[in-house]
DNA sequence: CGGCCTATTGACGCTACTCAACATGAGTGG
DNA sequence: CCACTCATGTTGAGTAGCGTCAATAGGCCG
Protein backbone atom coordinates (compact mmCIF):
# COMPACT_ATOMS: atom_id res chain seq x y z
CA UNK A 1 0.00 0.00 0.00
CA UNK A 2 2.53 2.83 1.13
CA UNK A 3 5.61 1.39 -0.45
CA UNK A 4 6.60 1.23 -3.90
CA UNK A 5 8.91 -1.59 -4.64
CA UNK A 6 10.89 -2.22 -7.03
CA UNK A 7 12.86 -5.39 -8.79
CA UNK A 8 16.10 -4.38 -7.32
CA UNK A 9 14.65 -3.58 -3.73
CA UNK A 10 14.26 -7.54 -3.73
CA UNK A 11 17.74 -7.75 -3.38
CA UNK A 12 17.45 -5.73 -0.06
CA UNK A 13 19.97 -7.33 2.57
CA UNK A 14 18.96 -7.89 6.33
CA UNK A 15 20.70 -4.92 7.32
CA UNK A 16 17.94 -2.95 5.65
CA UNK A 17 15.27 -5.00 6.25
CA UNK A 18 12.74 -3.62 8.83
CA UNK A 19 11.51 -7.34 9.86
CA UNK A 20 15.11 -8.47 10.45
CA UNK A 21 14.05 -7.82 14.35
CA UNK A 22 11.89 -10.46 14.05
CA UNK A 23 13.55 -13.39 11.63
CA UNK A 24 17.25 -12.63 13.59
CA UNK A 25 18.52 -12.26 16.88
CA UNK A 26 18.03 -9.45 18.56
CA UNK A 27 21.41 -7.90 20.52
CA UNK A 28 24.05 -9.54 17.60
CA UNK A 29 27.11 -6.90 16.97
CA UNK A 30 27.34 -5.71 13.89
CA UNK A 31 29.85 -8.46 13.06
CA UNK A 32 27.28 -11.51 13.55
CA UNK A 33 24.59 -9.47 11.99
CA UNK A 34 26.18 -9.81 8.54
CA UNK A 35 27.44 -13.00 8.95
CA UNK A 36 23.92 -14.39 9.70
CA UNK A 37 23.03 -12.03 6.86
CA UNK A 38 25.53 -13.45 4.28
CA UNK A 39 24.18 -17.06 4.55
CA UNK A 40 20.39 -15.42 3.52
CA UNK A 41 19.25 -16.41 -0.26
CA UNK A 42 16.53 -14.40 -2.16
CA UNK A 43 15.16 -15.97 -5.42
CA UNK A 44 12.71 -14.49 -8.01
CA UNK A 45 9.31 -13.55 -5.69
CA UNK A 46 6.49 -16.35 -5.46
CA UNK A 47 3.22 -15.81 -7.33
CA UNK A 48 -0.10 -16.39 -5.81
CA UNK A 49 -0.72 -20.25 -5.80
CA UNK A 50 2.94 -21.07 -6.44
CA UNK A 51 4.63 -23.59 -3.93
CA UNK A 52 7.37 -22.74 -1.90
CA UNK A 53 7.89 -26.62 -0.74
CA UNK A 54 5.54 -29.21 -0.37
CA UNK A 55 4.90 -32.23 1.87
CA UNK A 56 7.40 -34.33 1.49
CA UNK A 57 10.34 -32.35 0.06
CA UNK A 58 13.76 -33.29 1.66
CA UNK A 59 14.21 -30.49 4.35
CA UNK A 60 16.86 -28.09 3.19
CA UNK A 61 16.21 -24.27 4.46
CA UNK A 62 14.21 -22.60 6.65
CA UNK A 63 11.91 -19.67 4.85
CA UNK A 64 10.85 -16.07 5.87
CA UNK A 65 8.17 -13.87 4.39
CA UNK A 66 9.55 -10.40 3.43
CA UNK A 67 6.93 -9.14 1.55
CA UNK A 68 3.47 -10.98 0.83
CA UNK A 69 1.93 -13.76 2.28
CA UNK A 70 2.28 -17.61 2.78
CA UNK A 71 -0.54 -20.45 4.08
CA UNK A 72 1.04 -24.09 5.03
CA UNK A 73 -1.17 -26.84 4.82
CA UNK A 74 -1.65 -30.82 5.26
CA UNK A 75 -2.71 -33.12 2.57
CA UNK A 76 -4.08 -36.26 3.94
CA UNK A 77 -4.96 -39.26 1.47
CA UNK A 78 -8.46 -38.86 1.36
CA UNK A 79 -8.06 -35.69 -0.50
CA UNK A 80 -8.51 -33.67 2.72
CA UNK A 81 -6.65 -30.49 3.05
CA UNK A 82 -6.37 -28.64 6.61
CA UNK A 83 -4.35 -25.31 6.61
CA UNK A 84 -2.01 -24.97 9.78
CA UNK A 85 -0.90 -21.63 9.52
CA UNK A 86 -0.94 -18.44 7.41
CA UNK A 87 2.28 -16.62 7.80
CA UNK A 88 3.15 -12.94 7.63
CA UNK A 89 5.95 -10.87 6.68
CA UNK A 90 8.91 -11.40 9.37
CA UNK A 91 7.61 -14.81 10.44
CA UNK A 92 9.22 -18.31 9.40
CA UNK A 93 8.41 -21.05 8.22
CA UNK A 94 9.66 -25.19 8.04
CA UNK A 95 10.39 -25.99 11.89
CA UNK A 96 7.54 -29.14 11.77
CA UNK A 97 10.81 -30.37 9.11
CA UNK A 98 13.21 -30.08 10.91
CA UNK A 99 12.94 -33.24 12.92
CA UNK A 100 11.90 -35.23 10.36
CA UNK A 101 14.27 -34.12 7.71
CA UNK A 102 11.12 -33.78 5.19
CA UNK A 103 8.47 -31.30 5.10
CA UNK A 104 5.36 -32.14 6.75
CA UNK A 105 3.15 -29.89 4.93
CA UNK A 106 3.33 -27.54 2.28
CA UNK A 107 3.42 -24.01 1.53
CA UNK A 108 1.54 -22.21 -0.59
CA UNK A 109 1.63 -18.50 -1.75
CA UNK A 110 -1.43 -16.08 -1.30
CA UNK A 111 -0.35 -13.38 -3.25
CA UNK A 112 2.99 -12.09 -4.52
CA UNK A 113 5.74 -12.55 -1.89
CA UNK A 114 9.18 -12.59 -1.54
CA UNK A 115 11.06 -15.20 0.50
CA UNK A 116 14.29 -15.24 2.49
CA UNK A 117 15.88 -18.60 2.46
CA UNK A 118 17.81 -19.52 5.30
CA UNK A 119 19.86 -22.65 4.60
CA UNK A 120 19.81 -25.26 7.88
CA UNK A 121 23.45 -26.45 7.11
CA UNK A 122 24.77 -23.23 6.96
CA UNK A 123 22.66 -22.03 9.90
CA UNK A 124 24.03 -25.08 11.46
CA UNK A 125 27.99 -23.90 11.39
CA UNK A 126 26.75 -20.33 12.30
CA UNK A 127 24.88 -22.06 15.46
CA UNK A 128 29.00 -22.64 16.70
CA UNK A 129 29.79 -18.92 15.73
CA UNK A 130 27.33 -16.65 16.95
CA UNK A 131 25.71 -17.52 20.65
CA UNK A 132 22.70 -17.50 21.01
CA UNK A 133 21.70 -18.14 17.10
CA UNK A 134 20.38 -21.82 17.84
CA UNK A 135 18.71 -20.24 21.35
CA UNK A 136 16.87 -17.49 18.95
CA UNK A 137 15.10 -20.22 16.84
CA UNK A 138 14.10 -22.43 20.03
CA UNK A 139 12.52 -19.19 21.13
CA UNK A 140 10.49 -19.29 17.60
CA UNK A 141 9.67 -22.88 18.24
CA UNK A 142 8.65 -22.47 21.36
CA UNK A 143 6.19 -19.46 20.47
CA UNK A 144 5.25 -22.00 17.72
CA UNK A 145 4.03 -24.39 20.03
CA UNK A 146 2.47 -22.49 22.38
CA UNK A 147 0.51 -20.74 19.50
CA UNK A 148 -0.57 -24.25 18.17
CA UNK A 149 -2.03 -24.75 21.85
CA UNK A 150 -3.85 -21.91 21.78
CA UNK A 151 -5.66 -22.99 18.12
CA UNK A 152 -6.65 -26.50 19.81
CA UNK A 153 -8.16 -24.58 22.61
CA UNK A 154 -9.86 -22.69 19.49
CA UNK A 155 -10.74 -25.29 17.90
CA UNK A 156 -11.30 -27.78 20.51
CA UNK A 157 -14.40 -25.59 23.03
CA UNK A 158 -14.57 -22.09 20.98
CA UNK A 159 -18.02 -21.45 18.82
CA UNK A 160 -17.99 -20.78 14.96
CA UNK A 161 -18.32 -16.62 15.98
CA UNK A 162 -15.59 -17.22 18.55
CA UNK A 163 -13.67 -18.64 16.48
CA UNK A 164 -14.07 -15.63 13.21
CA UNK A 165 -13.39 -13.05 16.08
CA UNK A 166 -9.98 -14.33 17.63
CA UNK A 167 -8.59 -14.99 14.41
CA UNK A 168 -9.48 -11.07 13.32
CA UNK A 169 -8.00 -10.25 16.39
CA UNK A 170 -4.77 -12.18 16.16
CA UNK A 171 -4.29 -10.87 12.49
CA UNK A 172 -5.20 -7.14 13.79
CA UNK A 173 -2.16 -7.77 16.50
CA UNK A 174 0.14 -9.24 14.05
CA UNK A 175 -0.96 -5.82 11.30
CA UNK A 176 -0.47 -3.82 14.21
CA UNK A 177 3.04 -5.06 15.18
CA UNK A 178 4.09 -4.58 11.61
CA UNK A 179 2.93 -0.74 11.19
CA UNK A 180 -0.26 -1.14 9.65
CA UNK A 181 -3.65 -0.16 11.03
CA UNK A 182 -4.97 -2.33 13.92
CA UNK A 183 -8.47 -1.88 12.70
CA UNK A 184 -8.40 -1.45 8.62
CA UNK A 185 -7.06 -4.40 6.46
CA UNK A 186 -7.21 -6.50 3.80
CA UNK A 187 -7.16 -10.55 4.16
CA UNK A 188 -4.95 -11.85 2.25
CA UNK A 189 -6.72 -15.04 2.20
CA UNK A 190 -9.86 -16.70 0.57
CA UNK A 191 -13.04 -16.89 3.19
CA UNK A 192 -12.62 -21.60 1.90
CA UNK A 193 -9.01 -20.44 3.57
CA UNK A 194 -10.70 -19.02 6.65
CA UNK A 195 -13.21 -21.59 7.13
CA UNK A 196 -10.35 -24.35 6.67
CA UNK A 197 -8.13 -22.74 9.18
CA UNK A 198 -10.68 -22.19 11.67
CA UNK A 199 -12.93 -25.94 10.86
CA UNK A 200 -15.83 -23.83 9.92
CA UNK A 201 -17.88 -24.23 6.75
CA UNK A 202 -17.31 -21.42 4.23
CA UNK A 203 -21.40 -20.31 4.73
CA UNK A 204 -20.61 -20.06 8.44
CA UNK A 205 -17.50 -17.66 7.92
CA UNK A 206 -19.93 -15.76 5.83
CA UNK A 207 -22.91 -15.82 8.41
CA UNK A 208 -21.17 -14.59 11.11
CA UNK A 209 -19.10 -11.70 9.57
CA UNK A 210 -22.47 -10.44 8.56
CA UNK A 211 -23.75 -10.76 12.08
CA UNK A 212 -20.89 -9.28 13.06
CA UNK A 213 -21.40 -6.43 10.92
CA UNK A 214 -25.55 -6.23 11.87
CA UNK A 215 -23.53 -5.38 15.44
CA UNK A 216 -21.80 -2.85 14.30
CA UNK A 217 -18.60 -4.76 15.52
CA UNK A 218 -17.36 -4.10 11.92
CA UNK A 219 -17.06 -3.19 8.59
CA UNK A 220 -16.25 -5.67 5.49
CA UNK A 221 -16.46 -5.73 2.19
CA UNK A 222 -15.25 -8.89 0.82
CA UNK A 223 -11.40 -8.94 1.59
CA UNK A 224 -11.75 -5.42 3.35
CA UNK A 225 -12.36 -5.28 6.88
CA UNK A 226 -13.03 -2.23 9.52
CA UNK A 227 -13.01 -3.24 13.04
CA UNK A 228 -15.72 -0.76 14.33
CA UNK A 229 -15.58 -1.93 17.98
CA UNK A 230 -12.10 -3.26 18.87
CA UNK A 231 -13.78 -4.15 22.95
CA UNK A 232 -16.58 -5.96 21.52
CA UNK A 233 -14.97 -8.03 19.30
CA UNK A 234 -12.63 -9.09 22.05
CA UNK A 235 -15.63 -9.96 24.39
CA UNK A 236 -17.19 -11.96 21.00
CA UNK A 237 -13.78 -13.42 20.94
CA UNK A 238 -13.94 -15.00 24.54
CA UNK A 239 -11.62 -12.68 26.27
CA UNK A 240 -13.21 -10.32 28.38
CA UNK A 241 -12.45 -10.85 32.11
CA UNK A 242 -16.19 -10.02 32.85
CA UNK A 243 -18.92 -12.49 31.95
CA UNK A 244 -20.02 -12.81 28.47
CA UNK A 245 -23.66 -11.40 28.63
CA UNK A 246 -23.42 -9.11 25.29
CA UNK A 247 -24.31 -11.67 23.19
CA UNK A 248 -27.95 -12.26 24.96
CA UNK A 249 -28.36 -8.16 25.05
CA UNK A 250 -31.42 -8.01 23.17
CA UNK A 251 -32.91 -11.54 24.14
CA UNK A 252 -36.24 -11.07 26.85
CA UNK B 1 2.15 -53.16 35.69
CA UNK B 2 5.20 -55.34 34.87
CA UNK B 3 7.72 -54.02 37.18
CA UNK B 4 8.19 -53.44 40.60
CA UNK B 5 9.44 -50.23 41.49
CA UNK B 6 11.08 -49.35 44.90
CA UNK B 7 12.02 -45.84 46.39
CA UNK B 8 15.45 -46.78 45.90
CA UNK B 9 15.35 -47.16 42.24
CA UNK B 10 13.62 -43.75 41.38
CA UNK B 11 17.72 -42.31 41.94
CA UNK B 12 18.15 -44.28 38.70
CA UNK B 13 20.56 -42.57 37.00
CA UNK B 14 20.55 -42.06 32.37
CA UNK B 15 22.60 -44.85 32.13
CA UNK B 16 20.32 -47.74 33.49
CA UNK B 17 17.51 -45.93 32.53
CA UNK B 18 15.82 -47.74 29.13
CA UNK B 19 14.13 -44.63 28.04
CA UNK B 20 17.34 -42.64 27.74
CA UNK B 21 17.25 -43.33 23.62
CA UNK B 22 14.06 -40.74 24.00
CA UNK B 23 15.25 -38.25 26.01
CA UNK B 24 18.73 -37.47 25.24
CA UNK B 25 20.67 -37.58 21.72
CA UNK B 26 21.68 -40.72 20.11
CA UNK B 27 25.24 -41.62 19.12
CA UNK B 28 26.70 -39.13 22.26
CA UNK B 29 29.88 -40.98 23.44
CA UNK B 30 30.28 -42.31 27.20
CA UNK B 31 31.49 -39.01 28.67
CA UNK B 32 29.36 -36.86 26.96
CA UNK B 33 26.42 -39.13 27.93
CA UNK B 34 28.03 -38.54 31.78
CA UNK B 35 27.82 -34.72 31.51
CA UNK B 36 24.43 -34.66 30.32
CA UNK B 37 23.31 -37.04 33.28
CA UNK B 38 24.81 -35.73 35.94
CA UNK B 39 22.24 -32.38 35.13
CA UNK B 40 19.30 -34.42 35.97
CA UNK B 41 17.37 -34.41 38.76
CA UNK B 42 14.58 -36.37 40.56
CA UNK B 43 12.34 -35.28 42.67
CA UNK B 44 9.94 -37.58 44.45
CA UNK B 45 7.79 -39.32 42.74
CA UNK B 46 4.11 -37.03 41.87
CA UNK B 47 1.16 -38.64 43.23
CA UNK B 48 -2.20 -38.73 41.01
CA UNK B 49 -3.52 -34.79 40.18
CA UNK B 50 -0.73 -33.11 41.81
CA UNK B 51 0.95 -30.29 39.28
CA UNK B 52 4.66 -30.82 38.09
CA UNK B 53 4.37 -26.80 36.99
CA UNK B 54 1.37 -24.61 35.98
CA UNK B 55 0.89 -22.41 33.50
CA UNK B 56 2.82 -18.65 34.82
CA UNK B 57 5.05 -20.08 37.06
CA UNK B 58 8.84 -19.06 35.56
CA UNK B 59 10.28 -21.34 33.20
CA UNK B 60 13.40 -23.07 34.85
CA UNK B 61 13.55 -26.79 33.40
CA UNK B 62 12.60 -28.72 31.08
CA UNK B 63 10.88 -32.43 32.19
CA UNK B 64 11.41 -35.76 31.14
CA UNK B 65 8.51 -38.23 32.50
CA UNK B 66 10.59 -41.61 33.67
CA UNK B 67 7.34 -43.45 34.73
CA UNK B 68 3.80 -42.66 34.68
CA UNK B 69 1.83 -39.79 32.91
CA UNK B 70 1.41 -36.40 32.52
CA UNK B 71 -1.43 -34.14 31.29
CA UNK B 72 -0.86 -30.72 29.84
CA UNK B 73 -3.60 -28.44 29.42
CA UNK B 74 -4.66 -24.47 28.89
CA UNK B 75 -7.07 -22.54 31.55
CA UNK B 76 -8.92 -19.55 30.00
CA UNK B 77 -10.30 -17.08 32.60
CA UNK B 78 -13.62 -17.98 31.82
CA UNK B 79 -12.65 -21.56 33.62
CA UNK B 80 -12.42 -23.22 30.27
CA UNK B 81 -9.86 -25.78 30.39
CA UNK B 82 -8.73 -27.09 27.20
CA UNK B 83 -5.92 -30.44 27.38
CA UNK B 84 -2.95 -30.11 24.55
CA UNK B 85 -1.43 -32.85 25.56
CA UNK B 86 -0.78 -36.81 27.27
CA UNK B 87 2.78 -37.46 28.00
CA UNK B 88 4.14 -40.80 28.56
CA UNK B 89 7.46 -42.40 29.63
CA UNK B 90 10.40 -41.01 27.63
CA UNK B 91 8.74 -37.77 26.81
CA UNK B 92 9.72 -34.09 27.11
CA UNK B 93 7.19 -31.43 28.76
CA UNK B 94 8.19 -27.68 29.01
CA UNK B 95 9.11 -26.87 25.46
CA UNK B 96 5.97 -24.20 25.24
CA UNK B 97 7.46 -22.18 27.78
CA UNK B 98 10.85 -21.52 26.57
CA UNK B 99 10.12 -18.40 24.58
CA UNK B 100 8.12 -16.57 26.87
CA UNK B 101 10.38 -17.49 29.95
CA UNK B 102 7.26 -18.58 31.88
CA UNK B 103 5.18 -21.32 31.74
CA UNK B 104 2.03 -21.49 29.28
CA UNK B 105 0.28 -24.46 30.69
CA UNK B 106 -0.24 -26.55 33.43
CA UNK B 107 1.05 -29.93 33.80
CA UNK B 108 -0.95 -32.69 35.79
CA UNK B 109 -0.03 -35.92 36.97
CA UNK B 110 -2.70 -38.39 35.82
CA UNK B 111 -1.22 -41.20 38.15
CA UNK B 112 1.68 -41.92 40.55
CA UNK B 113 4.77 -40.39 37.81
CA UNK B 114 8.70 -40.34 38.41
CA UNK B 115 9.97 -37.22 36.55
CA UNK B 116 13.30 -35.73 35.34
CA UNK B 117 14.11 -32.38 35.77
CA UNK B 118 16.50 -30.97 32.98
CA UNK B 119 17.16 -27.03 34.02
CA UNK B 120 17.34 -25.32 31.46
CA UNK B 121 20.43 -23.05 32.21
CA UNK B 122 22.58 -26.15 32.88
CA UNK B 123 21.45 -27.53 29.39
CA UNK B 124 22.60 -24.51 27.86
CA UNK B 125 26.41 -24.47 29.57
CA UNK B 126 26.68 -27.77 28.29
CA UNK B 127 25.03 -27.03 24.56
CA UNK B 128 28.76 -25.86 24.09
CA UNK B 129 30.55 -28.49 25.20
CA UNK B 130 28.35 -31.58 23.35
CA UNK B 131 27.65 -31.05 19.73
CA UNK B 132 24.19 -32.21 19.27
CA UNK B 133 22.50 -31.31 22.23
CA UNK B 134 20.78 -27.95 20.72
CA UNK B 135 20.11 -29.90 17.75
CA UNK B 136 18.41 -32.61 19.40
CA UNK B 137 15.95 -30.76 21.39
CA UNK B 138 15.11 -28.65 18.37
CA UNK B 139 13.72 -31.70 16.69
CA UNK B 140 11.86 -33.20 19.77
CA UNK B 141 10.68 -29.49 19.33
CA UNK B 142 9.76 -30.10 15.80
CA UNK B 143 7.94 -33.15 16.49
CA UNK B 144 6.00 -31.47 18.58
CA UNK B 145 5.19 -28.81 15.84
CA UNK B 146 4.49 -31.39 13.72
CA UNK B 147 1.95 -33.87 16.17
CA UNK B 148 0.04 -30.14 16.61
CA UNK B 149 -0.67 -30.08 13.41
CA UNK B 150 -1.81 -33.37 12.89
CA UNK B 151 -4.71 -32.58 16.06
CA UNK B 152 -5.67 -29.33 14.28
CA UNK B 153 -6.26 -32.21 11.38
CA UNK B 154 -8.30 -33.98 14.11
CA UNK B 155 -10.38 -30.74 15.28
CA UNK B 156 -10.74 -29.14 12.54
CA UNK B 157 -11.78 -31.99 9.81
CA UNK B 158 -12.32 -35.43 11.37
CA UNK B 159 -15.91 -36.97 12.80
CA UNK B 160 -16.15 -37.93 16.60
CA UNK B 161 -15.78 -41.42 15.69
CA UNK B 162 -12.59 -40.61 13.60
CA UNK B 163 -10.95 -38.62 16.36
CA UNK B 164 -11.34 -41.20 18.88
CA UNK B 165 -9.96 -44.20 16.28
CA UNK B 166 -7.21 -41.85 16.03
CA UNK B 167 -6.33 -41.14 19.51
CA UNK B 168 -6.56 -44.85 20.37
CA UNK B 169 -4.62 -45.98 17.75
CA UNK B 170 -1.62 -42.60 18.47
CA UNK B 171 -1.67 -44.46 22.12
CA UNK B 172 -0.93 -47.90 21.00
CA UNK B 173 2.05 -46.46 19.04
CA UNK B 174 3.37 -45.12 21.65
CA UNK B 175 2.91 -48.21 23.62
CA UNK B 176 4.46 -50.21 21.51
CA UNK B 177 7.47 -47.95 20.57
CA UNK B 178 8.03 -48.29 24.89
CA UNK B 179 8.01 -52.45 24.27
CA UNK B 180 4.29 -52.55 25.28
CA UNK B 181 1.71 -54.52 23.67
CA UNK B 182 -0.24 -52.34 20.50
CA UNK B 183 -3.69 -54.17 21.33
CA UNK B 184 -4.32 -54.22 24.95
CA UNK B 185 -3.31 -51.48 27.50
CA UNK B 186 -5.06 -49.29 30.23
CA UNK B 187 -6.10 -45.78 29.48
CA UNK B 188 -4.04 -43.80 32.11
CA UNK B 189 -6.85 -40.87 31.58
CA UNK B 190 -10.58 -40.17 32.32
CA UNK B 191 -13.37 -40.28 29.73
CA UNK B 192 -13.37 -36.72 30.60
CA UNK B 193 -9.56 -36.06 29.75
CA UNK B 194 -10.37 -37.80 26.98
CA UNK B 195 -13.33 -35.78 25.47
CA UNK B 196 -11.72 -32.76 26.61
CA UNK B 197 -8.23 -32.88 24.15
CA UNK B 198 -10.64 -34.41 21.32
CA UNK B 199 -13.04 -31.92 21.24
CA UNK B 200 -16.16 -33.68 22.08
CA UNK B 201 -18.36 -34.48 24.88
CA UNK B 202 -17.65 -37.48 27.42
CA UNK B 203 -20.95 -39.22 26.46
CA UNK B 204 -19.70 -39.20 22.80
CA UNK B 205 -16.58 -40.66 24.11
CA UNK B 206 -18.62 -43.21 25.50
CA UNK B 207 -21.20 -43.69 22.76
CA UNK B 208 -18.84 -44.56 20.17
CA UNK B 209 -16.40 -46.87 22.22
CA UNK B 210 -19.65 -48.52 22.92
CA UNK B 211 -20.51 -48.37 18.97
CA UNK B 212 -16.82 -49.90 17.69
CA UNK B 213 -17.37 -52.57 20.54
CA UNK B 214 -20.25 -53.35 19.03
CA UNK B 215 -18.73 -53.59 15.66
CA UNK B 216 -16.48 -56.06 16.62
CA UNK B 217 -13.18 -53.50 16.71
CA UNK B 218 -12.49 -53.38 20.00
CA UNK B 219 -13.13 -54.77 23.61
CA UNK B 220 -13.25 -51.90 26.31
CA UNK B 221 -13.87 -52.00 30.01
CA UNK B 222 -13.43 -48.51 31.61
CA UNK B 223 -9.54 -47.78 31.49
CA UNK B 224 -8.91 -51.21 29.61
CA UNK B 225 -8.55 -51.63 25.79
CA UNK B 226 -8.17 -54.57 23.70
CA UNK B 227 -8.11 -53.87 20.03
CA UNK B 228 -9.40 -56.59 18.31
CA UNK B 229 -9.21 -55.61 15.06
CA UNK B 230 -6.10 -53.27 14.23
CA UNK B 231 -6.98 -52.60 10.38
CA UNK B 232 -10.82 -52.07 10.43
CA UNK B 233 -9.65 -49.27 13.42
CA UNK B 234 -7.37 -47.73 10.97
CA UNK B 235 -10.02 -47.27 8.76
CA UNK B 236 -12.15 -46.08 11.03
CA UNK B 237 -9.17 -43.47 11.94
CA UNK B 238 -9.34 -42.23 8.20
CA UNK B 239 -5.58 -43.83 7.48
CA UNK B 240 -6.99 -46.19 4.92
CA UNK B 241 -5.93 -46.06 1.55
CA UNK B 242 -9.40 -46.84 0.29
CA UNK B 243 -12.51 -44.96 0.54
CA UNK B 244 -13.65 -45.39 3.56
CA UNK B 245 -17.09 -48.19 2.98
CA UNK B 246 -17.18 -49.95 6.41
CA UNK B 247 -19.45 -47.16 7.76
CA UNK B 248 -21.91 -47.75 5.49
CA UNK B 249 -22.31 -51.60 5.35
CA UNK B 250 -25.19 -52.23 7.15
CA UNK B 251 -26.84 -49.00 5.40
CA UNK B 252 -29.74 -50.12 2.82
C1' DC C 1 -22.52 -50.81 53.95
C1' DG C 2 -23.19 -46.07 52.26
C1' DG C 3 -21.55 -42.17 49.67
C1' DC C 4 -19.13 -40.48 45.82
C1' DC C 5 -17.14 -40.37 41.45
C1' DT C 6 -16.89 -42.20 36.81
C1' DA C 7 -19.05 -44.23 33.03
C1' DT C 8 -23.04 -45.55 30.22
C1' DT C 9 -27.41 -44.94 27.90
C1' DG C 10 -31.57 -42.43 26.25
C1' DA C 11 -34.34 -38.25 24.83
C1' DC C 12 -34.18 -33.88 22.98
C1' DG C 13 -32.38 -29.58 20.98
C1' DC C 14 -29.06 -26.52 18.96
C1' DT C 15 -25.16 -25.38 16.30
C1' DA C 16 -23.11 -25.54 12.28
C1' DC C 17 -23.05 -28.39 7.83
C1' DT C 18 -25.08 -29.42 3.30
C1' DC C 19 -27.47 -28.26 -0.64
C1' DA C 20 -29.08 -24.78 -3.54
C1' DA C 21 -29.98 -20.32 -5.55
C1' DC C 22 -28.32 -15.98 -6.36
C1' DA C 23 -25.12 -11.79 -6.43
C1' DT C 24 -20.90 -9.69 -7.37
C1' DG C 25 -16.48 -8.94 -9.30
C1' DA C 26 -12.50 -10.40 -12.20
C1' DG C 27 -10.80 -11.88 -16.35
C1' DT C 28 -11.38 -12.90 -21.42
C1' DG C 29 -12.43 -12.41 -26.12
C1' DG C 30 -15.11 -10.42 -29.78
C1' DC D 1 -16.80 -1.27 -25.15
C1' DC D 2 -19.97 -5.00 -23.86
C1' DA D 3 -21.24 -9.90 -23.38
C1' DC D 4 -19.73 -14.03 -21.57
C1' DT D 5 -17.76 -17.18 -18.24
C1' DC D 6 -15.75 -18.47 -14.00
C1' DA D 7 -14.43 -17.80 -9.25
C1' DT D 8 -15.79 -16.04 -4.96
C1' DG D 9 -18.98 -14.64 -1.66
C1' DT D 10 -23.72 -14.19 0.40
C1' DT D 11 -28.15 -15.80 1.89
C1' DG D 12 -31.92 -19.17 2.81
C1' DA D 13 -34.02 -23.83 3.91
C1' DG D 14 -33.54 -28.23 5.71
C1' DT D 15 -30.93 -31.54 8.40
C1' DA D 16 -27.42 -34.34 10.84
C1' DG D 17 -24.12 -34.75 14.25
C1' DC D 18 -22.97 -33.90 18.49
C1' DG D 19 -23.92 -31.39 22.94
C1' DT D 20 -26.98 -30.96 26.94
C1' DC D 21 -29.79 -32.72 30.38
C1' DA D 22 -31.27 -36.47 33.04
C1' DA D 23 -31.50 -41.07 34.94
C1' DT D 24 -29.08 -45.25 36.02
C1' DA D 25 -25.34 -48.51 36.80
C1' DG D 26 -20.86 -49.86 38.43
C1' DG D 27 -16.44 -49.41 40.96
C1' DC D 28 -13.72 -47.44 44.82
C1' DC D 29 -12.86 -45.92 49.46
C1' DG D 30 -13.69 -44.94 54.07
Amino acid sequence: MSKVINIKSVKLSCSQCSLSTLCLPRGLNPEEFEKVASIVQRERPLQRGELLFEIGQPFKSLFAVQSGSIKTLLQTRNGEEQIVGFHMPGELLGFDALGHEEHTCSAIALETSSICELPYHKLNELAHQVPGLSNHFMHLMSNEIADEHGMMLMLGKKSAEERIASFLLSLSVRYSKRGFSPNQFNLTMSRHDIANYLGLAVETISRCISHMQDEGILAADRKYINILDMPRLRTVAGLAERPCTMLEEKVE
